[in-house]
DNA sequence: TAACTTTGTGTAAAATTAACGCAATAAGCT
DNA sequence: AGCTTATTGCGTTAATTTTACACAAAGTTA
């Protein structure tokens, strides 16, 4: 009666996707965990995710546990680095596909029991579980990077925003300080931004134009392959 | 007398490292490929590589892999990209971690077998076995990325240099032209060039300065955080 | 020998980036 | 209500960087 169904001439490690979750509420970053229920690491946050199916690629499964520990539903999701350590999970030899997953705060329900998933503030995340923290250390590297090729941003923004939300967004990730008005014509003259609504006559000064993202234009830039520069 | 020795609740896939060999002989970038002499692929080219072994990452097994192959041995092997594909292997359900390794042709030596390892023009590269194809493209796509971050150029070429021969590397991984003496004077400036001999005095015009690379000056750089701009 | 290539060293114009000014007006405070 | 502060749009100017070429010396090729 063993339950050892799967045999192999050779030993095979377990293959795991990992997600590294990262919102935007319009001022900082924020990460999501999930708090272990089970050893190893018992009660520790780590980042959601699990075994690989035989039948699923790295990225399917990866959503695949992001929704079933999260409800979180996202399309954006891909893989950024392969860690294998051979002692880095303690039960068995286990490599992990690590994804980084860009979701709208504003379209998350906060229905989650927030004793099992939590958003954590950048500077605010608690020690983690296996090499979770050297995981983040290289998304955020992989973030930052990012950034710089292709608009990830309006993955985390609403799908209407103001130009102050896009350069806090843009400060958070990279960490560093923008000169409003630089940031504001530099945004405008690379063409990816549409005004959303063409600003109403009796808007005030202090009324901030909204803006959406243009993905036509950005196709276009693409294909000349462009690079933001900061 | 089954041979399946190794049993899991869950089944595993098998998990490989391959490797895209880049080399530059002074003009043109190479790569290396070995011909399959087993099915599946009997008979094509394809990329060292083979499976990791349970006590190894995936850079040792990339690297071991590597030697046994093709007898090359470098220091400078990084994934880039894990392929998943749940029918990328006709065998049986395998992942790969593939890398990039960088070597310097001055310091191949000939006796490979050229029936097995043979290294192809990059313009010249015939079909290749399972997804090899794909994982070409991704490698060439992030060797373009990774110039720009890190001077790599520097692991390719020999110990000692001219300013043509680094220009030729840059023009063949991101596939453009650059002025000559402007792609000479943004290479002085960035400081991470020495000049290998003071330049006799009896040298010609046509004798061109020898150069090497910088680590120390690079080491300050990159603390900084820079970046090559093409 | 004539035509061409390769190398070192420039320079001037064009484009981009960085630093900052200012007025209008909403919001906060007393 | 009156005062101060913060935010937004729209500029300008100076510094820096990029781009496009010029030219002479000296090998190489035909």
């Amino acid at each position: 009666m063993s339950e050892l169904k799967y045999s192999y001439k050779y030993p095979h490690p377990a293959v795991t996707a990992d997600c590294v979750i990262f919102g935007f509420d319009g001022v900082s970053i924020k990460i999501l965990l999930v708090k272990r229920g089970i050893e190893p690491y018992k009660g520790k946050w780590a980042f959601p995710g699990g075994f690989m199916r035989i039948d699923e690629t790295s990225e399917e499964c990866a959503k695949r546990e992001l929704d079933e520990e999260t409800g979180l539903k996202t399309s954006s999701v891909e893989q950024f680095y392969t860690f294998t350590d051979v002692h880095r999970d303690p039960r068995e030899r286990v490599i992990t596909i690590a994804h980084i997953a860009l979701v709208r705060l504003s379209e998350v329900k906060g229905g989650d029991d927030a004793e099992v998933a939590r958003w954590f503030a950048q500077g605010d995340i608690p020690s983690l579980a296996f090499d979770h923290d050297h995981i983040l250390r290289m998304a955020l590297k992989t973030l930052k990077e990012r950034i710089c090729f292709e608009p990830i941003g309006f993955e985390l923004l609403p799908e209407v925003f103001t130009m102050s939300e896009l350069q806090n967004l843009y400060e958070a990730i990279l960490e560093v300080k923008f000169d409003r008005r630089n940031f504001y014509n530099k945004m405008l003259k690379l063409g990816i931004l549409s005004e959303a609504e063409p600003r109403s006559a009796d808007a005030s000064r202090r009324t901030p134009s909204k803006y959406k993202f243009n993905a036509t234009k950005y196709a276009e830039l693409k294909q000349k392959g462009f690079r933001l520069e900061f």
